[in-house]
DNA sequence: CCCATGCATTGACCTCTGTCAAACCGCCGG
DNA sequence: CCGGCGGTTTGACAGAGGTCAATGCATGGG
């Protein structure tokens, strides 16, 4: 089970909308789905939308409800998530900068999404966005690649699900995070998730998660500073131990 | 571990093209991707690909293999697989009748396709392919939404593969393959996978398919006839089991 | 600066499911 | 119609990982 900081949503996002501001400024447009539009098309499609900050543990949307927005991550990290009726959930991904979030062309949004740092969003009615995205042929195509890329990388994940075993899943998910995140300069890198979160990504237990990096530190393999940091010290032994060796 | 019947793969859909034939009696056009578009870009589609037949067991595409093909699948069940470096396969997907297969708009295909039953498909070049869905906004948005759709489809899956029991993945699966297929008149219907299958798909073994089989059976929820066929008694029942109650 | 709170770690135990092995039995070919 | 093959079922057993519980320790508020 899960507890997220602040369950209060769609509300305060309203309330904490900035001024409409230009892209020229904005740190994901060269990324974001965005990125092919003419200068025209761009501002346009900025005004159909508006920048919303969010903190950590607030959730965006709900499982299930209807898909009444859609959004560029601008700034920070968010896990999209699913539960069973009894409360086991599973996160089905996590979105970083210049991703985009929630179901276009759908009357559905088939799982949560929940900061899990500060974050900030450039967030659109899913209507107008839809409208806009069927007029122009290169976002939706940039978001057909986008889409196409999630499921690949999402099958690629059922693998480590259905097949792996818990030191396997830990070891992979370590080399994943040190590729996606930035180290600092003694090599280490904050996770931006709980051991609750990291078990929910792995369909295993934080006590099975927390016993697998021991056991890796133990063996040198890597070293835990503080709660969220973790230093790969060796590479190599990890991949290893992600393939099964 | 899996074995397929035949291994052989793209040679031999090659000497089993047949000549061109037009779409008229295709048996999926109304709910393939190309249902959207006129006549004659459906016609210059159509050139572009060839009708190919398929024998179950063959595999069209391999994982990693270059993103040569994309196809309509105009008869059949085919899987969509990963596997470990070790050889232990994880099923991501099983497609029917007029559903879209391969990669289009990227390099490499990122998991093996191979028939389960018996087959027919509209094979296309990829990077024909890409070039005609480039100029085609119809055909791309269709791609999208079913792409959309397959992510979505995935993404539950997830929550099956990471927190469902073995009998709730079970029950979950006879539910799902009872929605999809269509029963006899006796209530019956035909699996298209092998117990093997099954467990490739829902992460876990031939084995405890087999016990969790039994013990519905022995419940008196469902019905097994023959190898592959299953008869649902009690759906309610299965229903709850599925949630896990 | 220190304490309290909540996350993380560690331990003990137990169960579910995987593994190995044998028996069973549909289904196809002869 | 029969026999054998290959998929399936069943059994016995072991172990990975889940559960419950206690302890440890960062981190932030007073």
């Amino acid at each position: 089970m899960q507890f997220d900081g602040a369950q209060n949503g769609a509300l305060p996002l309203m309330t904490r909308a900035c001024a409409p501001q230009s892209c020229d400024q904005c740190g994901v447009r060269d990324r974001a789905i965005c990125a092919d539009l003419s200068e025209t098309d761009r501002d346009a499609l900025s005004r159909i939308g508006r920048r919303v900050t969010l903190h950590a543990g607030q959730t965006v949307m709900w499982e299930g409800d209807d898909s009444m927005v859609v959004a560029n991550v601008i700034e920070g990290t968010l896990k999209l998530a699913t539960s069973t009726g009894d409360g086991r959930e599973q996160i089905v991904g996590v979105v970083y900068a210049s991703d985009f979030i929630g179901r276009p062309f759908g009357a559905r949004t088939p799982h949560s999404v929940t900061a899990l740092t500060d974050a900030r969003l450039c967030l659109f009615p899913r209507g107008r966005f839809d409208g806009f995205a069927r007029d122009h042929g290169d976002l939706q195509h940039r978001l057909l690649q986008r889409t196409l890329d999630d499921l690949d990388r999402t099958r690629a994940w059922m693998l480590l699900l259905g097949r792996k075993t818990a030191r396997e899943k830990v070891a992979t998910f370590l080399l994943d995070m040190a590729r996606r995140l930035q180290a600092d300069p003694t090599g280490t890198i904050e996770l931006p998730l709980s051991r609750q979160q990291i078990a929910d990504i792995l369909g295993t237990t934080i006590e099975t998660v927390s016993r697998q990096m021991s056991d890796f530190k133990r063996r040198g393999i890597i070293a835990l500073v503080g709660r969220r940091g973790v230093r790969l010290v060796d590479g190599a032994a990890l991949e290893a131990l992600a393939e099964g060796v």
